[in-house]
DNA sequence: AACAAAATGAGATATAATATCAATAGTAAA
DNA sequence: TTTACTATTGATATTATATCTCATTTTGTT
């Protein structure tokens, strides 16, 4: 994603509020749930294409970030490459692998470093990522 | 892939890939290392380019990346925007402004977790963002 | 049905990073 | 020093990622 420089995000318009229920949101909402690989914003257009072909790519980067903004989803940083887009939302980590690129959750079996306030930064999430290899 | 097939047999640096020294890689290395704000290729770029306006993007980014490789440097996964470039490669953590997009350390203070093997994962590296607003 | 606003979709634009490849330049051997 | 070899560079093209623009369509309401 491109970084805005005095927005968070371009959905979020002043007071605009995404309550219309359209077929796409639909579409978007239940093939993206299906898929447990934290697919990229592409691999979802892909995959939602086969079954709509007439949706936009536009529409569809648009309601994963919506669905972002509204808590439904969250976004993985994996340093590289595309945002990585994931349906389960409780606390967890993930791990990506440098050889197949695959990206996996980790149950948080450590102590989860928590939300805090340090340093006059206040904490509103936390992201764990392991680097390594899966095979 | 290329392999120095006839070199001396008692090379000392055994598989070693960029060996020759070049005023570019000088040239990164300095203003990247002194630059403390865990910049982006574009701004390390635009750095050097104030004194070195002859280098090419492209030898930037070579040479920001053959940095990583070589462990002088790591990659900081920040989710949104530009990947960033972090001088600084004791184990430490990150905070990410949601508001103006500064990135910025955060000693470990927490127990970092621990590289380990598990799931079959062999992790290398560990990476922990944190999310919030600075100001 | 008619209306206003929200949402979409096609394409343009912005941004990020790598690939290509001829020319250059670092290093070792002669 | 000169030569030979090839790693490295740099201009440009290409690919990848993601958002913006805006005319058109659709939704929810009256």
């Amino acid at each position: 994603m491109r970084q805005s420089k005095n927005s968070t995000a371009s959905t979020e318009n002043s007071g605009a509020k995404s309550t219309r229920k359209t077929w796409q949101k639909e579409a978007v909402y239940n093939i993206f749930s299906a898929m447990r690989n934290h697919p990229t914003a592409e691999m979802v257009c892909d995959s939602v294409y086969r079954t709509y072909p007439t949706i936009g790519r536009a529409t569809v980067y648009r309601i994963l970030n919506s669905f972002v903004d509204s808590g439904k989803a969250i976004k993985v940083p994996v340093c590289d490459g595309a945002d990585r887009f994931d349906i389960t939302t409780y606390p967890h980590s993930h791990a990506k692998c440098r050889v197949c690129g695959n990206v996996f959750d980790i149950d948080a079996d450590f102590d989860m470093p928590e939300v805090r306030d340090s340093c006059g930064f206040t904490v509103e999430n936390v992201a764990v990522l392991y680097f390594g290899i899966c095979c």
